[in-house]
DNA sequence: GTTTTATGTCAGCCATGTTGACCAATAATC
DNA sequence: GATTATTGGTCAACATGGCTGACATAAAAC
């Protein structure tokens, strides 16, 4: 019954592949991220406290608007989020030496170690997800997920990979 | 000076591309629930209601507590949804024909029609990643997103998978 | 000196998750 | 047949984290 319909079949398996993705990436997301929220949760804080520690403690000392560039939510949203996270002594605000406008943030030890301990944990995960699925997989991984992303982001992201080759390789 | 560190340099690479994974993954994310936010913005809709709406289509005649299972969520919450689902004409419950307890979920026309369109923008953006990326990269991806899993629901998905297979090799 | 920019703040709204309490219908079991 | 368990729903209250709109301040840029 199969080879009777070799087109439709074909686009079946499309189709249903395309479906397996969408429904993987929904799972994977929510698996991915749910003990770095239970430890959140621990700290009364959440996902959007996450990601601003996550951006700040790789991007030491970026500013406001950079950092709302990456997020793409708005200046309230980060605020929010941001005033918390200096109270709690997680983030620390300095004026930017050549504009005075400038808030550069700026992650404490407190931050820092916090950082480490999300990090830690969703890193095991991909650690154990790219050891099992081995290297040419992980390449494969990496490749679609670029695909997916707008060509905007591709292009965020790619720089933010050369500015850190460029200051590694000194 | 790279070579002269060979393991701290391995190190390194490994938290560098953990990390890389790490943000592709909030990026990828974004970028990919994105599009159909846009669209469900439009009908008074969120991401619950897309991730209802996705499942009941998918599993034509499911239960309340399987759908439950599938998102892990609480029944207040989806409860929620489901009723707005239903008055807006999206989904219909039957009794379920063994056990009267149970109100099987099942998409209506309209409620197809907005699938279709969702899945649609989602499946586009999938085909062109695995276009782009190729065939090994696909299987690469799905494997690592896998890997990312936790067990339970490792176990759900290939179930899944398996369900389907036998309801399509009848 | 005026305009633009970087940032913050207040107020309010919405979606979506949570907990806890309680209820009704029905199925399953003793 | 009475009791217990399951399926599903409902109400209330709360937290998180998006959003918009309006407004303020400091400093840079022109």
């Amino acid at each position: 019954m199969a080879d009777i319909k070799p087109i439709g079949k074909a686009l079946f398996l499309r189709e249903e592949e395309l479906r397996r993705g969408i429904e993987l990436m929904f799972f994977a997301y929510r698996d991915f991220t749910g003990e770095a929220d239970s430890i959140l949760a621990e700290q009364n804080m959440g996902r959007a406290h996450h990601r601003a520690i996550y951006f700040i403690g790789r991007n030491p000392g970026i500013t406001v608007s950079e950092l709302l560039a990456i997020l793409k939510i708005t200046k309230q949203s980060l605020s929010r989020v941001l005033s918390a996270l200096v109270d709690s002594h997680h983030v620390v605000q300095k004026t930017g030496p050549d504009d005075r406008r400038q808030r550069l943030l700026y992650l404490t030890d407190r931050g820092n170690a916090l950082e480490t301990r999300l990090t830690e944990v969703q890193g095991r995960r991909f650690a154990k997800a790219y050891r099992d699925a081995g290297m040419t997989a992980v390449e494969g991984f990496q490749r679609v997920l670029e695909g997916l992303l707008d060509p905007e982001t591709q292009r965020q992201v790619s720089a933010l990979g050369d500015a850190r080759r460029a200051q590694r390789d000194d």
